[in-house]
DNA sequence: CGATGAACTGACGGGTCAGTCAGTATGGTG
DNA sequence: CACCATACTGACTGACCCGTCAGTTCATCG
């Protein structure tokens, strides 16, 4: 069903197009079903195509949901960085950083990566794929840190250390809060952030 | 094979002694397999039993699972509690606390809260499990801190705040080390969770 | 000593699903 | 046009595994 997915790639070679549908169906299902319960038949339906069609693209199923794990968090990834770049103070930047890690209401990645932590404990190429992405990502919050401290904005002691820091606590977060909607909201989650920034950047 | 746990249960129905000794062949086989790869059959098998008497105790696959998670983490949770009440000073006791928190080299049960908390996103008894844990879990380090408070040793504005943070980012920083071993180690986390209990203590 | 029921066995039904394969459509090329 | 490689189909297989059930053992008690 549903093909809705003739944007943004140029005139690349067939292959590569049909690829990357089946990439999207697989983010789709994922996110919808989670990965554990995507079958490979989930993903072929939500095309309109067989089964078959998505082995003689992908071997196996784990190449497959590796792949489409990375080509989501990939362009999440873009997304941020392009926002980044468009420019701002230190902080105004940093804020554009820990707004979109967060786990923004509706924002439904946050549970392909709690699954995706978990998948990489058994999965060789989800756990590859899940620590350069981890890595990728506090690499962009570590230098908008960075820039601050050397405009003199802020004051970390150790850049690299507050963005670890300031990370997984938003990852912690989340899991409380996606995972099992416990006693912390979205609104507590943003005023525990908020403090931790300020101590932080001093 | 193997069956270890004739200790600490009193003269209990024998009944009851059968539910715990499954529960603890899950928990075994949960350990090593991860709980997505862990089969009835694996833990029928661990205890030399038929997959039948497994089934004759817990009515499904998902019950049982839940039921073996419970019983450990409530296993480890009990163990905490009893040390913090042998006493100390407030910064000893705080120490306590978080050094049984952290993922510990060779300290597997982290691997079961991550895959728990993404079963949690699928199963509604993990769900309520997990989540009754977690706060359960803070709750012992939010007393530490209101404690420290009280006695004027520590100088949180809100401890349990202080606790949340905490928690939250000790999980984060156990997923980075735990599930992919990325840029992460044992001792970078012990720095970053100390800085982190000097900065919210005061 | 029967009898009753709880604890337990192990074979099996029935459903699911990843991956295969023989065969079909399609579009480009000589 | 004939040829061929690539893209694609869909039925099928072989494995896996949860939960069931008919039947067995065993302890307890009237």
């Amino acid at each position: 069903m549903v093909q809705s997915v003739e944007e943004s790639q140029g005139h690349k070679p067939a292959v590569e197009k049909r690829r990357i549908q089946i990439l999207e169906a697989a983010c789709a299902v994922m996110g919808k079903q989670g990965i554990a319960a995507t079958r490979v038949g989930d993903v072929a339906k939500h095309l309109g195509i067989s089964t078959g069609l998505v082995h003689y693209h992908f071997d196996t199923k784990d190449e497959l949901l590796a792949a489409a794990f990375r080509h989501a968090a990939e362009k999440e990834l873009a997304a941020l960085r392009i926002l980044v770049e468009t420019g701002g103070t230190p902080r105004e930047l940093l804020d554009v950083v820990i707004n979109n890690f967060y786990p923004a209401s509706g924002f439904s990645s946050w549970r392909l990566w709690i699954e995706g932590w978990a998948v990489a404990l058994q999965s060789e190429s989800f756990r590859q794929t899940v620590m350069e992405l981890d890595e990728a990502w506090v690499e962009v919050l570590a230098e908008a840190l960075t820039d601050g401290v050397a405009s003199g904005d802020f004051s970390c002691v150790n850049p690299r250390d507050s963005a670890w820091r300031l990370a997984c606590l938003i990852e912690g977060l989340a899991i409380q809060q996606v995972a099992h909607g416990g006693v912390i909201n979205d609104v507590e989650t943003r005023r525990l952030v908020a403090d931790a920034v300020e101590a932080e950047i001093g």
